[in-house]
DNA sequence: TCTATTGGTTAGTTATAACTAACCGTTAGC
DNA sequence: GCTAACGGTTAGTTATAACTAACCAATAGA
Protein backbone atom coordinates (compact mmCIF):
# COMPACT_ATOMS: atom_id res chain seq x y z
CA UNK A 1 0.00 0.00 0.00
CA UNK A 2 2.12 2.62 -1.12
CA UNK A 3 -0.20 5.60 -0.72
CA UNK A 4 -3.68 6.59 0.50
CA UNK A 5 -5.69 7.26 -2.57
CA UNK A 6 -7.54 10.17 -0.87
CA UNK A 7 -4.40 12.14 1.07
CA UNK A 8 -3.14 14.84 -1.12
CA UNK A 9 0.21 13.81 -2.27
CA UNK A 10 3.54 16.39 -2.59
CA UNK A 11 2.65 17.16 -6.21
CA UNK A 12 -1.20 18.16 -5.28
CA UNK A 13 0.22 19.96 -1.96
CA UNK A 14 2.11 21.93 -4.44
CA UNK A 15 -0.69 23.95 -4.98
CA UNK A 16 -1.55 25.27 -1.60
CA UNK A 17 2.31 26.80 -1.44
CA UNK A 18 1.92 28.30 -5.25
CA UNK A 19 -0.39 30.84 -3.65
CA UNK A 20 1.79 34.47 -3.53
CA UNK A 21 -0.21 35.34 -0.37
CA UNK A 22 -0.01 31.61 0.93
CA UNK A 23 3.89 32.35 -0.14
CA UNK A 24 4.48 35.41 1.49
CA UNK A 25 3.02 33.87 5.06
CA UNK A 26 5.13 30.94 4.59
CA UNK A 27 8.32 32.64 3.94
CA UNK A 28 7.79 34.95 7.01
CA UNK A 29 7.13 31.75 9.17
CA UNK A 30 10.76 30.36 8.27
CA UNK A 31 12.31 33.46 10.19
CA UNK A 32 10.36 32.05 13.38
CA UNK A 33 7.01 31.53 14.61
CA UNK A 34 4.59 34.35 14.34
CA UNK A 35 0.78 34.75 15.71
CA UNK A 36 -1.93 35.74 13.43
CA UNK A 37 -2.30 39.56 13.82
CA UNK A 38 1.39 39.94 13.41
CA UNK A 39 1.71 38.22 10.29
CA UNK A 40 -1.49 40.57 8.87
CA UNK A 41 -0.10 43.74 9.93
CA UNK A 42 2.71 42.85 7.59
CA UNK A 43 0.96 42.41 4.94
CA UNK A 44 -1.72 43.63 2.30
CA UNK A 45 -4.88 41.93 3.12
CA UNK A 46 -6.62 41.45 6.63
CA UNK A 47 -6.77 39.13 9.45
CA UNK A 48 -9.40 36.71 8.21
CA UNK A 49 -7.58 36.32 4.96
CA UNK A 50 -4.66 35.45 6.75
CA UNK A 51 -6.85 33.35 9.37
CA UNK A 52 -7.75 31.35 6.30
CA UNK A 53 -4.74 30.94 4.18
CA UNK A 54 -3.38 29.73 7.29
CA UNK A 55 -5.96 27.19 7.75
CA UNK A 56 -5.43 25.65 4.04
CA UNK A 57 -1.51 25.70 4.82
CA UNK A 58 -2.16 23.68 7.76
CA UNK A 59 -4.57 21.24 6.14
CA UNK A 60 -1.82 20.34 3.62
CA UNK A 61 0.41 20.06 6.44
CA UNK A 62 3.42 23.28 5.56
CA UNK A 63 2.50 25.00 9.23
CA UNK A 64 1.27 23.60 12.36
CA UNK A 65 -0.02 25.95 15.63
CA UNK A 66 -0.11 26.18 19.15
CA UNK A 67 -2.14 28.31 21.08
CA UNK A 68 -0.28 30.54 23.58
CA UNK A 69 -3.26 32.52 26.00
CA UNK A 70 -5.23 34.61 23.45
CA UNK A 71 -2.67 34.56 20.71
CA UNK A 72 -1.97 31.33 18.41
CA UNK A 73 1.45 31.11 17.14
CA UNK A 74 1.83 29.31 13.63
CA UNK A 75 5.37 27.76 12.71
CA UNK A 76 6.06 25.74 9.70
CA UNK A 77 6.87 22.16 9.24
CA UNK A 78 10.46 21.88 7.65
CA UNK A 79 9.97 18.27 6.22
CA UNK A 80 6.84 19.20 4.12
CA UNK A 81 8.74 21.81 2.02
CA UNK A 82 11.29 18.76 1.25
CA UNK A 83 8.81 16.64 0.37
CA UNK A 84 7.55 18.89 -2.24
CA UNK A 85 11.43 19.86 -3.40
CA UNK A 86 11.81 15.78 -3.54
CA UNK A 87 8.68 15.68 -6.14
CA UNK A 88 10.24 18.29 -8.34
CA UNK A 89 13.58 16.56 -7.94
CA UNK A 90 12.16 13.63 -8.68
CA UNK A 91 10.88 14.68 -11.84
CA UNK A 92 14.02 16.71 -12.62
CA UNK A 93 15.92 13.39 -12.48
CA UNK A 94 13.48 11.53 -15.21
CA UNK A 95 13.66 14.51 -17.31
CA UNK A 96 17.49 14.40 -17.65
CA UNK A 97 17.13 10.78 -17.65
CA UNK A 98 15.07 10.94 -20.62
CA UNK A 99 17.20 13.25 -22.63
CA UNK A 100 20.37 11.68 -21.99
CA UNK A 101 18.95 8.59 -23.36
CA UNK A 102 17.77 10.20 -26.49
CA UNK A 103 21.37 12.03 -26.85
CA UNK A 104 23.17 8.49 -27.14
CA UNK A 105 21.02 6.73 -29.40
CA UNK A 106 20.52 9.77 -32.00
CA UNK A 107 17.34 9.33 -33.65
CA UNK A 108 14.55 6.99 -33.69
CA UNK B 1 21.14 44.60 -9.35
CA UNK B 2 20.12 41.22 -8.07
CA UNK B 3 16.92 40.66 -10.39
CA UNK B 4 14.84 42.01 -12.97
CA UNK B 5 11.62 42.85 -11.26
CA UNK B 6 9.28 42.36 -14.38
CA UNK B 7 10.73 38.72 -14.72
CA UNK B 8 9.00 36.33 -12.55
CA UNK B 9 11.48 34.14 -10.87
CA UNK B 10 11.25 30.63 -9.40
CA UNK B 11 8.82 31.13 -7.02
CA UNK B 12 6.20 32.85 -9.14
CA UNK B 13 6.49 30.12 -11.77
CA UNK B 14 5.79 27.26 -9.03
CA UNK B 15 2.29 28.35 -9.95
CA UNK B 16 2.36 27.52 -13.35
CA UNK B 17 3.42 24.04 -12.45
CA UNK B 18 0.62 23.49 -9.48
CA UNK B 19 -1.78 23.40 -12.10
CA UNK B 20 -3.18 19.45 -11.92
CA UNK B 21 -3.19 19.73 -15.86
CA UNK B 22 -0.21 21.16 -16.38
CA UNK B 23 1.44 18.71 -14.02
CA UNK B 24 -0.34 16.00 -15.87
CA UNK B 25 0.96 17.54 -19.04
CA UNK B 26 4.30 18.56 -17.98
CA UNK B 27 4.96 14.94 -16.43
CA UNK B 28 3.88 12.94 -19.90
CA UNK B 29 6.86 15.54 -21.39
CA UNK B 30 9.35 14.21 -18.76
CA UNK B 31 8.87 10.89 -20.94
CA UNK B 32 9.99 12.44 -23.71
CA UNK B 33 8.71 14.61 -26.42
CA UNK B 34 5.19 14.42 -27.64
CA UNK B 35 2.84 16.64 -30.04
CA UNK B 36 0.14 18.57 -28.84
CA UNK B 37 -2.43 15.92 -30.22
CA UNK B 38 -0.88 12.83 -28.86
CA UNK B 39 -0.89 14.73 -25.18
CA UNK B 40 -4.51 15.19 -26.02
CA UNK B 41 -5.66 12.21 -26.66
CA UNK B 42 -4.57 11.06 -23.26
CA UNK B 43 -5.69 13.00 -21.39
CA UNK B 44 -9.45 14.41 -20.49
CA UNK B 45 -9.40 17.62 -22.25
CA UNK B 46 -9.79 18.72 -26.05
CA UNK B 47 -6.89 20.26 -27.76
CA UNK B 48 -7.18 23.83 -27.08
CA UNK B 49 -7.31 23.53 -23.53
CA UNK B 50 -3.54 21.40 -24.33
CA UNK B 51 -2.89 24.09 -26.09
CA UNK B 52 -3.66 26.78 -23.87
CA UNK B 53 -1.37 25.02 -21.14
CA UNK B 54 1.53 24.20 -23.26
CA UNK B 55 1.91 28.51 -24.03
CA UNK B 56 1.73 29.24 -20.31
CA UNK B 57 4.41 26.20 -19.60
CA UNK B 58 6.23 27.92 -22.28
CA UNK B 59 5.80 31.24 -20.97
CA UNK B 60 7.74 30.01 -17.84
CA UNK B 61 10.11 28.12 -19.55
CA UNK B 62 9.27 24.72 -18.29
CA UNK B 63 9.14 24.07 -22.11
CA UNK B 64 9.77 24.39 -25.33
CA UNK B 65 8.46 23.62 -28.71
CA UNK B 66 9.80 22.95 -31.78
CA UNK B 67 7.88 22.57 -35.26
CA UNK B 68 8.08 19.63 -37.31
CA UNK B 69 6.03 19.17 -40.93
CA UNK B 70 2.39 20.26 -39.03
CA UNK B 71 3.58 19.38 -35.74
CA UNK B 72 4.32 20.48 -33.02
CA UNK B 73 6.87 18.69 -30.71
CA UNK B 74 7.01 19.58 -26.96
CA UNK B 75 9.95 18.81 -24.98
CA UNK B 76 10.64 19.70 -20.79
CA UNK B 77 13.41 22.54 -19.82
CA UNK B 78 15.00 20.74 -17.14
CA UNK B 79 16.66 23.30 -15.84
CA UNK B 80 13.31 25.15 -14.82
CA UNK B 81 12.33 22.26 -12.62
CA UNK B 82 15.60 22.36 -10.77
CA UNK B 83 15.11 26.56 -10.24
CA UNK B 84 11.64 25.67 -8.55
CA UNK B 85 13.47 22.91 -6.82
CA UNK B 86 16.59 25.37 -5.43
CA UNK B 87 13.83 28.08 -4.31
CA UNK B 88 11.99 24.94 -1.94
CA UNK B 89 15.55 24.28 -0.59
CA UNK B 90 16.37 27.23 0.17
CA UNK B 91 13.17 27.88 2.40
CA UNK B 92 13.62 24.46 3.72
CA UNK B 93 16.73 25.27 4.91
CA UNK B 94 16.44 28.59 6.29
CA UNK B 95 13.33 27.11 8.35
CA UNK B 96 15.75 24.54 9.16
CA UNK B 97 18.05 26.92 10.49
CA UNK B 98 16.10 29.38 12.98
CA UNK B 99 14.39 25.82 13.70
CA UNK B 100 17.72 24.78 14.88
CA UNK B 101 18.97 28.60 16.46
CA UNK B 102 15.74 28.26 18.15
CA UNK B 103 16.83 24.72 19.79
CA UNK B 104 19.81 26.05 21.44
CA UNK B 105 19.06 29.59 22.75
CA UNK B 106 15.59 27.65 24.77
CA UNK B 107 13.55 30.61 25.26
CA UNK B 108 13.23 34.36 24.76
C1' DT C 1 -17.29 40.01 36.66
C1' DC C 2 -16.30 43.11 33.05
C1' DT C 3 -13.49 44.57 29.25
C1' DA C 4 -9.95 44.16 25.84
C1' DT C 5 -7.38 41.18 22.90
C1' DT C 6 -7.01 37.65 19.72
C1' DG C 7 -8.48 34.86 16.17
C1' DG C 8 -11.60 31.38 13.85
C1' DT C 9 -15.99 31.16 10.88
C1' DT C 10 -19.51 32.37 7.63
C1' DA C 11 -22.01 34.84 3.97
C1' DG C 12 -21.57 37.25 0.04
C1' DT C 13 -18.89 39.55 -3.73
C1' DT C 14 -15.65 39.56 -7.29
C1' DA C 15 -11.82 38.44 -10.13
C1' DT C 16 -9.61 34.89 -12.40
C1' DA C 17 -8.56 30.95 -15.03
C1' DA C 18 -9.78 26.54 -17.04
C1' DC C 19 -12.44 24.95 -20.52
C1' DT C 20 -15.16 24.23 -25.13
C1' DA C 21 -16.73 25.57 -29.69
C1' DA C 22 -15.71 27.79 -33.68
C1' DC C 23 -12.46 29.66 -36.63
C1' DC C 24 -8.17 30.37 -39.20
C1' DG C 25 -3.38 29.52 -40.87
C1' DT C 26 0.25 26.33 -42.32
C1' DT C 27 2.37 22.18 -44.04
C1' DA C 28 2.25 17.44 -46.33
C1' DG C 29 0.93 14.62 -49.89
C1' DC C 30 -1.49 13.63 -54.00
C1' DG D 1 -4.26 23.32 -56.76
C1' DC D 2 -6.90 20.56 -53.62
C1' DT D 3 -7.59 18.09 -49.40
C1' DA D 4 -6.37 16.35 -44.96
C1' DA D 5 -3.82 16.82 -40.75
C1' DC D 6 -2.25 19.56 -37.13
C1' DG D 7 -2.34 23.15 -34.00
C1' DG D 8 -2.70 28.13 -32.37
C1' DT D 9 -6.26 31.86 -31.18
C1' DT D 10 -10.46 34.01 -29.69
C1' DA D 11 -15.05 34.60 -27.63
C1' DG D 12 -17.90 33.24 -24.23
C1' DT D 13 -19.24 30.34 -20.18
C1' DT D 14 -18.55 28.60 -15.74
C1' DA D 15 -16.46 27.12 -11.55
C1' DT D 16 -13.44 28.35 -8.09
C1' DA D 17 -10.98 30.77 -4.69
C1' DA D 18 -9.32 35.00 -2.61
C1' DC D 19 -11.07 38.55 -0.14
C1' DT D 20 -13.89 41.71 3.22
C1' DA D 21 -17.44 42.61 6.64
C1' DA D 22 -19.80 40.98 10.36
C1' DC D 23 -20.17 37.88 13.92
C1' DC D 24 -18.94 34.74 17.66
C1' DA D 25 -15.89 32.22 21.12
C1' DA D 26 -12.16 32.04 24.32
C1' DT D 27 -8.54 33.83 27.22
C1' DA D 28 -6.03 37.59 29.97
C1' DG D 29 -5.95 41.11 33.09
C1' DA D 30 -8.12 44.36 36.11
Amino acid sequence: MPRKSSAPDAAERMAVLADPMRRAIFEMLTEGPRAVGDIAEKLPVTRPAVSQHLKALGEAGFVTHEAVGTRNLYRVEPARIAEVRDYLDRLWQKALLNLKRRAEKPHQ
